[in-house]
DNA sequence: AAGATTAAAGAGTATTTTATCTTAAATAAA
DNA sequence: TTTATTTAAGATAAAATACTCTTTAATCTT
């Protein structure tokens, strides 16, 4: 009932984006990152970190290597990650179709009435998502800007 | 890292708003509401909901009453209750105040590649939360709406 | 080919959250 | 005053999440 933090991600997702923006921040060094060094340098569990990565080499967003001097790398450009698939795919594909609160079995036909509220909140979140990419966030170059009208 | 649903709020949370927002719109009954009866209606675990009810009654939201034809009532009238305070006595008083993803030890001084980012997120939806009361819920009479520009 | 390095995979543990059960205290009605 | 009703409070249990440990497989170096 206290000391929870408004928290949208889970620790696994929370960790993924970390390491993800310390790899698009740190990509000079052209090779692989080792998962031993990321995991000291962002204070997070070797192999906790080992298993969320993986998801993400599985989801097609990071690719590994084994052996010496392997690790992992980006599939694809930061500039092509959106933060909506990195979060996707590690929270879950429908993350961002579904309520806010959670509660299951309703829908348009028998909404709540936060309904039309949650869905303003949501689709926008959705939209800013999909929107802003890993390199987005980690130049901080955005401009875009949320304001509330009317 | 599937089947998770986008969920800003705990059980609890989820729970008690529900609790609220039937007796909001169930108030031409004028007396004190049954737990049981609620917890029957809305399928929630009675001892659970009686819990959370406690809480919102400890933070001044709801009074509570014993013995026979007691239960709970709305302490300030529907109106005057924010969202805000709601998810701030359930989840914690700091909810609004803290990092959407939770990450400890950092803020201005030191801020991730998506504090800017998160601020714009987060201040609006305290905003929102602030300037929403049940009543404006229940009855979903409110015209605001977000809308992103630039 | 042999040994070292590193990620993958799976099993196991710990912590937190959610839910239940039991007992106590307050109130009302008979 | 006794009994029934109802919330309060605290202990316990179950489930979900977070984390750790161990073994396996791939790759490199020698
Ligand atoms: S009706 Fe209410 S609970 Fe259901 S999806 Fe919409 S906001 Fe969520
Ligand atoms: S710096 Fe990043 S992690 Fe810290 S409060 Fe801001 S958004 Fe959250």
């Amino acid at each position: 009932m206290s000391g929870r933090l408004m928290k949208v991600i889970s620790k696994s997702g929370e960790y993924g984006l970390r390491a993800l923006l310390y790899m698009a921040s740190n990509q000079k060094n052209k090779g692989y990152f080792n998962i031993r060094d990321m995991s000291e340098e962002l204070d997070i569990s070797f192999h906790f970190l080992t298993k969320i990565l993986q998801v993400l080499t599985q989801k097609g967003i990071l690719q590994s290597y084994r052996g010496p001097n392997g690790g992992v790398g980006f599939f694809k450009n930061p500039e092509e990650i959106t933060l909506s698939a990195i979060i996707r795919a590690l929270e879950g594909d429908d993350f961002f179709d579904k309520c806010l609160l959670g509660l299951p079995g309703c829908g348009e036909r028998q909404p709540c009435p936060m309904h039309a509220y949650w869905m303003d909140i949501r689709n926008n979140l959705k939209y800013e998502f999909e929107t802003t990419s890993l390199a987005d966030l980690g130049q901080d170059t955005r401009e875009k800007q949320f304001r509330l009208i009317a």
